[in-house]
DNA sequence: CTAATTTGTAAACGGCCATGACGAAATAGG
DNA sequence: CCTATTTCGTCATGGCCGTTTACAAATTAG
């Protein structure tokens, strides 16, 4: 896990990685393992159909990698055709582990998630880090990742790797905070306050979010767009199954797309981003309400109420947004939207005029939005799978170390 | 040729692709042939450290190549180092071209190119096509194809594919053209209607011209923005050397994002889409012109003999595309934005508005504007060169046709 | 003129997947 | 119940392909 894997890359005419039957071999015991993890569960022979090589090879494959303990046999399916039932595989739910961490503005946690998805410990602390100096809150931090480590080595489980999901933009080494305004960090490198024994990831929470949706949402295509919304508000643009980063890491500044060209000035330098109607402060000054603890909480809780101008700001907040996502939807078609983060709590009252305004507004036929069923959990569970699907990406790396 | 080569492509949970030692081979000799395409004239040696294999490897590659005669051998390398100099070696000028076609308004073009991207053949037809039914137009073309194919068989070049670039929508299939709004053809079906012994494809024109642009424009990234108009206005967008397509192939539908939310009414059902401020119709009856024919010759004159209205028509234009791409440019990321088709004969009207409105509203650092050296060849030249790219991407393929 | 360096090739080697055969374990049908 | 059929997993064999090692050829450095 040198590189984060869940990325794009060219094939481009510049220095190209080798092919060699070394590397054969590795692509293919990583296609075995997403075969496996894909279906849950598969013998032998319907791995060979699937990936395309033959039963004897997989075989090997497979010995490979039971000895290295990423996949168990469960023994025989349970004949249904005719012919010799084939012996059940699985992802090992004993092997290697993917440890997520998140710091969020006013908790932290921590939780450990086996090849298989499964959450097997987590550690949350609630109490704001707004304005903490960064050591205090690592070493809080450590603590939980102690806790969870122990836990998971517990259930036979060993950490492969450790991610971490900030509130802030995170540089390309994947390890340190540029700057993270809710937290009021800057240049933060958290590969130095966190010293483990296994690789660190660092990256921002609403990617995080969005592959949460992408790996672990039901039914989400490989083509979308996911929105969330915790100060600022921001979209991850995945692209046939991975994320789209942009050149400086700057992709997905949804909230500055410009939605009234000759609108509220904005402190990006621009008017009438799309922040200045549908920010979560510009949302509360629109309900009459003041900035304060959980203020989306506090939003759902009055607009479920009936208070009509919550209603109305949070109906004008989606408008904005169902505008500034007709720009997005017309330049990238994707498949679906999903509404991830803080937005997911509001999406009752955002949707409504979100959908009307980007259906009207959209030139082809219309992009079906959808709620993140993950919800505020979507940046932790993406970091610990993340972890994860660079195992399976692949398999050989994490079998050497162990 | 049976897929489209220049796409973005998951590597997905579902099936995928084997990995066999036939499959290795076949990357690997595409290896070479990028790797020697890019720097035009390479030896073994300096091919074997360039794409990690070993110099014996790489010979036996180079020998399968040059048999297929996709690669020739130059001689001995006028020698600078210490050492046995090396024997240069160079994508061969005598071996399959891609064949490019280009259906447009008011012309025919057909076009060879070697695999070096050298122009060996073409020949051009003026004339309008609009509203003219698609068999006598394909009956002119077929007769400058036929012609094209003559001239480069008679330099030793034989056709590897033919591509036509078209003004319309294309369905994926990469054969039949859904609809061009310009020539008024409907689901035409140009498999059906030219017949050739060698792989067909059929793309977008403006897709074609950010292929080029990324191909063969000089220092383009691979991560870019071209902008182009024709009537409607749309924008390729270009991640990881790939041109992003979208779910449904409506992907850079820029000419529809919203630029003013209660702008006036545009024929998709939204309101002041970029269209309504910077398409041909609106930029005319701005200027005060009427539409007609060499619409922007005609504008590019006024502009340049300093016409006030026109220049302050597309002064105007500028702005609410500036305004567009602000959006498109926070939500991507990318390194640059290439005005390419209509847009760089007007470029220097355009510019400054569109530079200043992009520069003031963008959130990060400033993302340059370049204006495409290709003009309107582009999409003629980017098709020719997508058969090439296919001949380089699966040598072998080619190879066993010949 | 010799030593050092680099290139291209050839032969032996080892790794990896395919092929074909075979035993094992189930169903189908008499 | 017994046999033919089907499918699964494995083993031995073979062929393909990149690596390793060695060597001759061609150049520079001194």
């Amino acid at each position: 896990m040198t590189a984060p894997l869940h990325e794009a890359h060219p094939s481009g005419p510049g220095r190209v990685l080798p092919d060699t039957q070394q590397g054969m071999r590795r692509r293919n015991l990583a296609r075995v393992m997403h075969a496996v993890s894909a279906e849950g569960q598969l013998s032998r022979a319907a791995v060979a159909s699937r990936i395309g090589l033959t039963r004897a090879a997989v075989s090997t494959l497979v010995d490979e990698l039971i000895r290295s303990r990423l996949l168990e046999e469960l023994g025989p399916e349970r004949p249904g055709r005719v012919g010799r039932p084939g012996s059940a595989l699985a992802v090992s739910g004993h092997g290697p582990a993917g440890i997520g961490a998140e710091i969020g503005v006013d908790h932290l946690a921590v939780c450990a998630v086996d090849l298989r998805g499964q959450v097997r410990a987590r550690a949350i602390r609630h109490g704001a880090n707004r304005g903490r100096s960064p050591e205090p809150v690592i070493d809080e931090l450590t603590e939980l990742l102690r806790q969870v480590v122990a836990e998971a080595k517990g259930e036979g489980l060993w950490p492969a790797g450790l991610a971490v999901a900030v509130p802030g933009l995170v540089a390309r080494d994947a390890r340190t905070v540029v700057r993270a305004p809710n937290l009021d960090w800057h240049d933060t490198d958290l590969g130095a306050l966190l010293p483990t024994d296994f690789p660190l990831t660092v990256d921002n929470e609403a990617n995080f979010g969005a592959l949460a949706e992408l790996w672990l949402g039901e039914g989400t295509p490989p083509d979308f767009l996911h929105v969330s919304a915790e100060i600022g508000i921001g979209a991850a643009v995945v692209v046939a199954g991975g994320l789209l980063r942009g050149t400086r890491g700057f992709a997905g500044e949804l909230g500055h797309v410009p939605v009234r060209p000759e609108g509220p000035r904005c402190a990006c330098g621009g008017r009438g981003c799309l922040e200045q109607y549908a920010g979560e402060e510009a949302v509360l000054r629109a309900a009459g309400l003041e900035p304060g603890e959980d203020r989306v909480g506090l939003l759902a809780g009055r607009a479920a109420e009936g208070d009509a101008a919550v209603r109305r700001a949070l109906r004008d907040a989606g408008k904005a947004l169902g505008i500034a996502l007709t720009g997005a939807v017309n330049l990238l078609d994707p498949e679906s939207v999903v509404l991830g983060g803080a937005l997911s709590g509001l999406a009752p009252w955002l949707l409504p005029s979100l959908e009307a305004e980007l259906d009207r507004r959209t030139a082809g036929p219309a992009c079906p939005v959808s709620v993140s069923r993950l919800g505020p959990e979507g940046p932790l569970l993406g970091a610990a799978y993340s972890v994860v699907r660079a195992v399976l990406d692949d398999p050989a790396a994490v079998a050497e170390r162990n």
